[in-house]
RNA sequence: CGGCGUGUGGCUCAGCUUGGUAGAGCGCUACGUUCGGGACGUAGAGGUCGCAGGUUCAAAUCCUGUCACGCCGACCA
């Protein structure tokens, strides 16, 4: 009992303190560690090889729609980031500024980017003259800095890793291809990798990146029910193009606007893995994302033979294609399953003296704490078997978990009532008007998350003011 | 930016009210016994108490200032 009440301890209910839970796991996952700066974070190995996964498996999608990647500057001069109206005023209240080199003040201050639109302007500026330089399907990995007031690891801190593409097309019906291209690839991914399911559809415009026509959303629900924006694609049409001068002579010589798009996904998205599969024993990692797939814990393994065997299993299966480690430290069984279970390793392989005198071994699945006994001549199979299985449970799991917590509203009453006491989403039709949006937020701290690409008609008129609707709004309280 | 809270060995914290030579548990190191859900014994290493002033014979403790971090709000990926 004892032994029992020790483990529970470590990680903190999800049910008492969601907010803590997810620091805890975190922390026990040895995921992040806090720094002397506020709001910038150490990404420790465990966490910074998740990253590494997605970054793979992203720049690979991107790539077979041919994106290439480049590096643009850190830095960007004051009078560049003002050259867009709403963009600087979306992003002036949390930039950093530079201000000295060395002892000289500098003559004109420079911002860390909190993002590049408008350095790939500058840049889109001098590279394109011609149809024939059309279109620029660029993207870069890199860190981009935005001073938040309230930082959470991987939420939300000062700094964070992403990617960010910057694209320039022609016409205006290529930028609109590319937007919701682009949405699709992340939303592909967050289903078939991460295992999240996405609500795919447009934020409105009081939600919408500062300076775009149209920005797109993946919206995935979170454990706690509150909404995480997962990946965004914005179109802006030939707002920047304007502003910045970016013109190309088109084939019949005129003298023509590119049209822009820029789409991003972040380190965020380790924060929704957590929150998303986590559990009360620590995070859970689908295992296509998993850095680790498979540790394998020997049970006494100071009996001849029994390191040997781990030893020899993790070979057949790193051979065979997996991700393997042995846990062969010297400490207990026990310590050891916990372990693996606090870092969301996907599956463990339990292999002792009674398995190898039964020429078996036990494979464990992280999620459902399920026990497979295997023949150790084809482990390989089952466990590939085990992992498929797993994977897409995960997924199901997630979108059950969604679907029961979204809820439809068709009055102001029902909707207020549900948002406040329902964790989830709450779908209801909407007129248009930002005023309705504020009310809402005001009343409630909910927001729009999306307009759904698939709409349905809940009803005529709008759950707010009782206008006319124009569309049906998946709302929630987010991150 | 507002509210709350916390800074003492690597970690979690006690000690502060009432000033008097710095403590515990965990972790770490060595050796031995253990090993199918966080094992145990023995011996050891490790801290100018966030920082700066002040009061005092004497400050982790009292006073002033300052910095940092965490959590909750408002803003945001």
């Amino acid at each position: 009992m004892a032994k029992e009440k020790k483990l529970v301890e470590e990680i903190t209910s999800m049910d008492v303190d969601f907010a803590q839970w997810y620091t805890d796991v975190v922390k026990k996952a040895e995921l992040t560690d806090y720094t002397s700066v506020k709001g910038c974070m150490v990404i420790k190995p465990a966490g910074y090889a998740i990253w590494e996964n997605i970054q793979k498996e992203l720049d690979r999608r991107f790539k077979e729609t041919g994106v290439e990647n480049v590096y643009l500057p850190m830095f960007i001069p004051e009078s560049l980031l003002q050259k867009e109206k709403d963009h600087v005023e979306g992003f002036a209240p949390e930039v950093a500024w530079v201000t000295h080199g060395g002892m000289e003040e500098l003559q004109e201050r420079l911002c860390v980017r909190p993002t590049s639109e408008t350095l790939f302007c500058d840049f889109y500026a001098k590279e394109i003259q011609s149809y024939r330089d059309l279109p620029k399907v660029y993207n870069q990995w890199c860190s981009v800095v935005r001073w938040e007031k309230t930082t959470r690891p991987f939420l939300r801190s000062r700094e964070f890793l992403w990617q960010e593409g910057h694209t320039a097309h022609a016409t205006a019906e290529e930028a609109e291809a590319r937007t919701q291209q682009m949405l699709n690839v992340y939303a592909d991914f967050c289903e078939e990798v991460l295992a999240i399911p996405v609500i795919r559809g447009r934020k409105t415009d009081k939600e919408k990146f500062a300076g775009a026509e149209a920005t797109y959303t993946i919206e995935a629900l979170m454990h706690d029910g509150k909404a995480l924006q997962s990946g965004t694609s914005h179109n802006f049409g030939d707002g920047f193009a304007k502003a910045f001068g970016i013109q190309y002579t088109a084939k019949d010589n005129t003298l023509q606007y590119v049209h822009q798009t820029s789409w991003g996904m972040t380190t965020r998205m380790i924060g929704a893995i957590i929150m998303v599969h986590g559990d009360n024993s620590g995070l859970v990692l689908p295992p296509r994302i998993a850095p680790t797939q498979v540790m394998v814990i020997p049970i006494a393994q100071h009996k001849e033979g029994v390191l040997d065997k781990a030893y020899a299993i993790r070979d057949e299966l790193i051979q065979a294609g997996f991700k393997v480690k042995v846990d062969d430290s010297d400490k207990s069984p026990g310590w050891k399953f916990s372990e693996q279970e606090m870092k969301g390793i996907p599956v463990r392989i339990e292999i002792g003296p009674k398995d190898i005198e039964a020429g078996q071994a036990v494979i464990v699945r992280r999620d459902t704490r399920e026990k497979i006994v295997a023949a150790l001549e084809n482990l390989s199979a089952k466990l590939t078997q085990v992992l498929d299985t797993m994977q897409k449970d995960m997924l199901e799991r997630a979108r059950a978990h969604r679907d029961a917590h979204t809820y439809d509203a068709l009055t102001y009453e029902e909707f207020v009532k549900t948002i406040n006491e329902k964790p989830g989403f709450v779908r209801a039709m909407w007129c248009g008007d930002q005023a309705c949006e504020d009310k809402i937020k005001d009343e409630t701290t909910a927001t729009a998350r999306c307009m759904p690409f698939k709409q349905e008609k809940l009803s005529d008129v709008c759950v707010c003011c009782g206008k006319p609707a124009k569309a049906m709004v998946y709302w929630g309280k987010a991150y």
